[in-house]
This record gives C-alpha cells, structure tokens and sequence, in this order.
DNA sequence: CGAGATTAATTCGGCGCAGAACTATTCGTC
DNA sequence: GACGAATAGTTCTGCGCCGAATTAATCTCG
C-alpha cells in the first residue's frame, strides 16, 4: 500500500461534506496547485542568495530567452503578466543596471529592452540553481512514468485550452 | 500522433537555450502551472455571478468546512496564508455580515469566527458553479486515467514534502 | 491628405498579501 | 504566586500586481 500525502487526508475532511466531488479530480487538481505553490517558494529561496527576487529573475529569463533583446509587451506576453506591471519590473532592473531601456528608432512609440553584460551575468549566474528543486522531486518518477505524467497534462491542457 | 499543447512550443523554444533541461520535466511542471492558473482564473469569473471574489469564498469555504466556526489561525493554516492576512479578510467578510467574530470565554486572547444564516447561504450558492471546471478539464482523461494521474502527482508530492 | 482607430508604453489608484512589531492573555516553572 | 516565555490576534508598512486612464506615435481608409 502506497503512503499517503497531506492532500489525501484534504480529500477525506471534503468529502463527506461535498459528496458529489470526485477524489480522483479534487486530488490531482490541489496536488498541482500544492506543487506549483511548493516550487515558487524554493525559487524564491534559492534566488535569494543570488539577491534577487522571483520576478526579477523572471524578467531576465524572459529577456534571456529573446537573445536579450525585447519589447515590453513581448516581456508581458511571455510572463503572462499586465504590459504595466512590467514597466515596475523594468524600472528596478535597470536601476540596478541589470537592463537597459532604448527608443526604438523605427518607431517611437517601441522602446527595446536589453539585458546588459552585468544583467546577463547575474542571470546566468542564478540560473543553476533554478530547476534543480524541479528534478528532484520529478525524481521521484521514473522516466516512463514522467512521460506518462507529462502526456496526460496535456491531454488536459488541450481541452483547458479549448482546442 | 496525438496534438500539442501551447507548452510544448515553450519547451521547443527553451530546450535549445538550455540544454541541460528535461522536456518531460519542464513540461509537466509547466503544465501544473498553467492548469493551476487557469482554474484560479475560471473559478474567479465565475463568482464574480455571485458578488464574490476568491478570497472571500475561499474563507467562507474554510469556515464551511469547520461546520461554520473556527478560529482565525486556523483558518489561515487551512488556507496556507499568514494569520495576519485573515484579519483583513474577516473585516471584510463581517462588513458584510457573511461572518460574525465572538471573543472566546474561556481565552480571552482567542476569537471564534463563525458562518452567520447569510454567509452560509452565499457560500452554497456559490459552490455550485465552483469545480465545474476542475472536472470539465478531467474528463480529458477517462477514469482510471485520471486515478494514475493523480497516483503519479502522489509521489512527486511525497517527496516534495520531504516524506 | 487628414480624421479616427489602433498600438505601445506609462502613470495613477486601489487591493491583497507578507514580514515585523505590538498588545493582551495564558502557560510553565521554580 | 510571580516572572518570563509562548500564544492569539491585530496593526503597521511596504511591495507587486491589476484595471483604467493617459500620452504619444502610427496606421487605415475614405
């Protein structure tokens, strides 16, 4: 008989008052918000010894993943956040010379965000130890079985996606 | 072959930056997130039918599941939040007259929260369009498909705690 | 060519949460 | 029984996000 996590005792003090839930459902579902939860905080924790915050770092991933060069609402689209907020994300990187905001020539509505030597160093830098929290506990499977894992998440997307 | 997902594109495109990443890993992970996200999104559309926003039915679900009584610290362990982010949200929920605070009589530092006849009715009103989602985006999977998928989650959870 | 629609980024205002500090009460121990 | 530690709830402060409004530039099409 497998062990028992904390959700499947959260499944057992739900149940009896909702009983139309499936456990099945509700287990599956609250594990993947505990789980996101869990990795979002060992982010943060290791982000912190390289002094830098979650969406700090975010940010320059996201730059980084453009060859350092893009547009705010590039940023914003690719984080999933408001195109606003990234102007506050953007203010604090490059008040610490992490980033560098230039007009666009072409345009001058565009600005061009990009990372500088130091703003590329520091990500590279926190970079490992981001993900390391993500293989461990994936470990926890074998590589069939994360495939199997990864394979039925997107049968689910699909349909959240409405495709 | 069976369709891709939005994350497959994101893993597409990071793979090549970084090499060293697991795409089954990334993959899963990153569909927990947006699952997670988008259910949190659905969820708050749907009260806002009801004149509620998440946190409140979330509290309101909280006390519900303590047959309408619990204390403030309790209900912030329950939720996974700080006790001090309990206060604000009772003032706004007792503004409402969804919830009534008792000093305790037998300590007087502790305070019992209770379900007033309104909140209760809110709260079940509310619940019938909650979890919709959740098992609309299941029945992706058939049901012995989505016990594996909740069996896999399981595991990872087990030693993402530390068991 | 020119008026209106669209797009990009920003500013403003408000909200919810967390960390630290504070107050009041109770517990533990000698 | 009194004093220090622990506990419960709250208050205070700061931060990040979002929605709406703003400014500026570009596009569209009659």
């Amino acid at each position: 008989m497998a062990k028992r996590d904390r959700v499947d005792e959260h499944v057992d003090r739900w149940t009896p008052v909702l009983p139309h839930l499936d456990p099945d459902v509700e287990g599956a579902i609250t594990r993947m918000h505990k789980i996101s939860a869990h990795l979002r905080k060992i982010r943060e924790r290791a982000l912190a010894d390289h002094d830098l915050q979650l969406h700090e770092y975010d940010t320059l991933q996201a730059l980084g993943g453009r060859d350092g060069r893009a547009a705010p609402s590039q940023i914003a689209a690719d984080l999933g956040i408001a195109p606003n907020s990234v102007t506050g994300r953007l203010d604090g990187l490059s008040a610490r010379g992490f980033v560098r905001r230039t007009p666009s020539e072409v345009d001058r509505r565009r600005v061009i965000v990009e990372l500088t030597e130091e703003g590329r160093a520091v990500w590279l830098g926190a970079m490992s130890s981001q993900g390391d929290e993500e293989h461990r506990i994936l470990a926890a499977l074998d590589p069939d079985e994360r495939r199997q894992l990864s394979d039925l998440l997107r049968r689910v997307m699909l349909i959240a996606d409405g495709r």
